[in-house]
DNA sequence: GTGAAAGCGCTAACAG
DNA sequence: CTGTTAGCGCTTTCAC
């Protein structure tokens, strides 16, 4: 069966193909009773629009895409990208859009897969995640015209419509729930290098560190770089310098950095304790429950998408952002139910 | 500044826009040196065509979807689907084909994107990711014309293209390894009910104990459904029917029975040996590491594009299929370390 | 090897 | 409220 077009139905119910247009796109400039008639017809017939005319001479896809730079290597190891990917996907399906999946995973990808996103009218506007100070995208994708919603906090952040949380209040009230237990020397694991939400985190801790009189000690400050492997490099690398308590900037490495101390014969959290990032479904399953800033990842997902919808059909400027709320779950990791809160 | 089109170019260059075409789709009629100028002037200008014009007039969209049915409710859970995922974007990467993604969450997603998937013509193909017996979306996606790659084997498997893992052979190696170690009460914690991938597991799982001349008790076989609790629950009910080793259908499941093998004050693999489904990296990370069988996520993804990509330029008849290949990963949670192999 | 011309199936003025 | 008429930007015969 070859596929049916619009002036198939026209022709089938005695009208113009103008017609059958207006009601395939909910026009109210259609009499009811033709209207009945032509959708009748199409209910029979199992008659779709073609995406691609329809596209060409409308301008619109109905297409959004969603990038996931170099810089997200771990798409797969951290369940903190395929939850965004989710929330975005039911977002898309809520609003019948199709949604177009980027994983950029090196140097050749973005430079072949930059031309199509946006020059080729293949998609109405995209969504990325990236936080890095210096990811290369950011800069193509703004000289682009095609509208972006950033998911994290850009570097350049008045330039950007963004979707984010408040990572530095989070960190801050991730740090004071360590110090109002009592501990002294807080420690932190942070995320990758040069990253936005590695920054803001670092900021938030010291933040919550000053402001309780403590010296900030380098010598407490240990970089990782999201991976479980990194927070178990990290955790070790803190150990000689006696930490009783450790905010690390995401539960992945979190498991990372419990391995570690298991692996040298301490306790969580009696010997030391720990609050982690995102609170992924991981976090409530390990043997020490994880004390955690939860994250609606989710929410950041169909957020964007939102948002993005709004720039397309009303225009981006001036940029716009939105800052969710974060929370902070109190399991076991913290040792909040062993300890005398001050 | 208006998007450029074939015409520009053409008139740029003072040829006609048939020949900026031919250049553009590599076309070998075109003289050396009209091609340079296209070409440079197509470098200079930075011009990209139109896909959707481009998708109109060659009737090809250059975009396959990735369909993962309601059953897939664990997108975010169990890092296969996105490790899945990643294969396939690459694999779409290197063929210059973009990835259009398809989260199913519920039935009316199921209603509302199903259309748009077979009639609209906005995609080449598709893969599915399904084993469910009964799974809707099959029949759906057979009555239309669309190639359709399927990831794991599905039910009636004569009707399909399709890449999968030899599952049967798969589960008797783990299992047969399990017996080889001197074990002699072992169990197994299966995946969902109805799937393809449980249904073979459990065959393998049968051979072996058979073939070993072991009677198969239906008290040492419990129903998981690849979640981590399902598998931190499953241990539970096997644990009074006193199992010494257990083959679990998958990494995630495995982690899960650890949890509840810890809870019940028991050692893996001393009191209980383990062995899971997989790979995933987790399975190398926990504190006592996962023997498992390894199976080839990535390379599944990636196959199945190029398959997919066959289909679309030479038809898909007869149905063709890939099984891929397994292999037994021995680290600690079998055993094998402390026992004497037979 | 190159150009002219005819669509691909749809939307969007515009006229009535 | 409805039909007519132009395209949207590209591919693809078909002549030359």
């Amino acid at each position: 069966m070859a596929e049916l077009t619009l002036e198939d139905i026209a022709k089938q119910v005695g009208v113009s193909r103008s017609t059958v247009s207006r009601v395939v796109n909910g026009s109210p400039n259609v009499s009811p009773e033709v209207r009945l008639q032509v959708e009748e017809a199409i209910r029979i017939t199992g008659f779709h629009p073609n995406a691609a005319a329809r596209s060409l001479a409308s301008q619109r896809t109905r297409v959004i895409g969603l990038v996931l730079p170099r810089s997200v290597s771990s798409f797969f190891t951290d369940p903190f990208f395929p939850q965004l990917t989710q929330g975005i996907a039911v977002g898309c399906n809520a609003n019948d859009l199709s949604l177009s999946l980027f994983l950029v995973t090196n140097k050749e990808d973005e430079d072949k897969i930059m031309p199509r996103i946006s020059r080729s009218g293949m998609l109405d506007g995209i969504l990325v995640q990236s936080g890095r100070a210096d990811d290369p995208l950011m800069e193509r994708l703004t000289n682009s015209r095609i509208p972006c919603v950033v998911l994290g906090r850009p570097f350049n952040h008045d330039c950007f419509n963004y979707i984010d949380v408040d990572n530095v209040k989070a960190a801050y009230s991730a740090t004071k729930h360590l110090i109002d237990l009592g501990y002294t020397r807080i420690a932190t694991i942070t995320g990758s290098h040069g990253s936005t939400v590695t920054l803001d985190r670092i900021e938030g801790y010291v933040n919550a560190l000053t402001e309780a009189g403590f010296v900030v000690q380098p010598s407490l400050i240990s970089k990782g770089e999201f991976s479980e492997t990194s927070g178990y490099e990290a955790m070790k690398s803190l150990l000689p310098h006696k930490p009783d308590a450790v905010f690390i900037a995401s539960d992945l490495m979190a498991s990372g950095a419990i391995r570690a101390l298991q692996d040298s014969g301490l306790h969580v959290p009696e010997d030391i304790a720990l609050v982690g990032f995102d609170d992924i479904p991981l976090a409530a399953l390990t043997k020490i429950r994880l004390t955690t800033i939860r994250q609606p990842i989710t929410q950041i997902g169909s957020k964007g998408v939102e948002l993005l919808i709004d720039l397309i059909e009303n225009g981006s400027q001036p940029p716009r952002n939105f800052i969710l709320d974060t929370e902070l779950i109190v399991r076991d990791s913290c040792g909040a139910k062993l300890r005398q809160k001050k």
